[in-house]
DNA sequence: GTCACAATCCCACTTTTGTGGGGGTAGTGA
DNA sequence: TCACTACCCCCACAAAAGTGGGATTGTGAC
């Protein structure tokens, strides 16, 4: 935030949106979109390089989830501001990105302008999550299930459609041990089956 | 098209997205937006309402895909010309649509140069499938699984984590039909398991 | 140093899926 | 009429997933 300039970064996939977006914040006063990036890693590389004040961030990137890797890029760069933009209305996914860290949470569904105020009001040092997204989070006082380092792994690979015996497989572990994060997992994303575990896990792109 | 003017109906629920589209669409010559949408419903009441040449439409929407409802649409409005605007770069979906009559079909990580390019070309009364869509069919001749009335009806329930019990009481079949039915599913589906089934539906977007 | 908990493995048992058949009717188009 | 297909039902058996226990390490918090 020198001499009053918040110098921003965006970094989302869909260069329609990024074109559009970066034209109506470079409109308003105090702004300036320094850089844009369509992948985690690009994003990560351009941080790395140029000094950037505020990073708006998709959820859903090529290269994976943007929220797993908020805890890096903060620790990278502490001073940074980070808005997640997400088409994304899930509670779970809400809280989950708050508890890494970001100062912002806004809906694509929003338009430009409301984008902005939400851009500006955390430029401004405020935290800001879009009106939408503030209601979802009352109605849903439900815990967000914490997964493990391992959980993770095995969910992600029941996401690609593997069986227990091909994930056990894939991770060199024993048949029992899978069976047995599969029924964490299913307690704790609350499905009964694996199917269902596929459907927890897409909906709230965990 | 009268009078060489190509008007121009947005639907997306993405309204950041429409806000920027909508600028440089009606930047570009002979073109211009004369509405906007958000849901499948909108579009078709703007539509019954309005006179429309060409309609960009995001494939996922709040009330259901938009590919399922192009035939609908061109049968109500024949002159009309669709463009779909998807994120989603599968074969399968974009054959789909070619299938259910679009005129264009456009993927949301180009720039919007690229986009009135699009646009421009199919006003003009070309068929446009953008670059990468078009490799993207070349790569995969793999032919589209044309799902019944039923076997779609069976998957959207597997979708939602249904068991198969669940989906006979659902659908008041007996067991053994909606087993059959699943049968059929991951065989056209190339899935292996009911996981597997829910993983092609979602990423295929069916 | 105890306590919690992630991570790993095991057994036994039930239920659900998956696979391989076998039927039938009704409608559609050649 | 014949072929084809959607739609509906059934049986039987094998394989996978789900449920209820059990156990041993190691690590980090308090």
């Amino acid at each position: 935030m020198t001499d009053n300039i918040t110098r921003i970064l965006l970094t989302d996939d869909h260069n329609l949106l990024v074109d559009g977006l970066k034209r109506s914040l470079n409109e308003a006063d105090g702004l300036k979109v320094v850089g844009t990036a369509n992948s985690i890693k690009e994003c990560m590389e351009f941080l790395s390089g140029h000094p950037v004040d505020l990073l708006l961030l998709d959820v859903q990137l090529p290269d994976g989830n943007s929220i797993d890797f908020v805890p890096k890029i903060l620790q990278a760069h502490s001073s940074l501001k980070i808005v997640i933009l997400s088409s994304f209305a899930e509670p779970t996914v809400i809280r989950r990105a708050i508890d890494a860290g970001i100062s912002g949470y806004l809906l694509k569904n929003s338009n430009s302008d409301e984008i902005t105020k939400g851009v500006l009001a955390v430029a401004d040092g405020e935290h800001y999550i879009s009106p939408e997204a503030n209601a979802l989070l009352k109605e849903a006082p439900k815990h967000v299930p914490s997964l493990t380092r391992r959980e993770r792994e095995v969910l992600h690979l029941v996401v690609e459609g593997l069986s227990t015996k091909e994930i056990a497989a894939r991770l060199d572990l024993s048949f029992d041990t899978i069976h047995d994060y599969l029924r964490n997992l299913r307690i704790k994303l609350d499905a009964k089956s694996m199917a269902d575990l596929v459907c927890r896990a897409k909906d709230q792109c965990l």
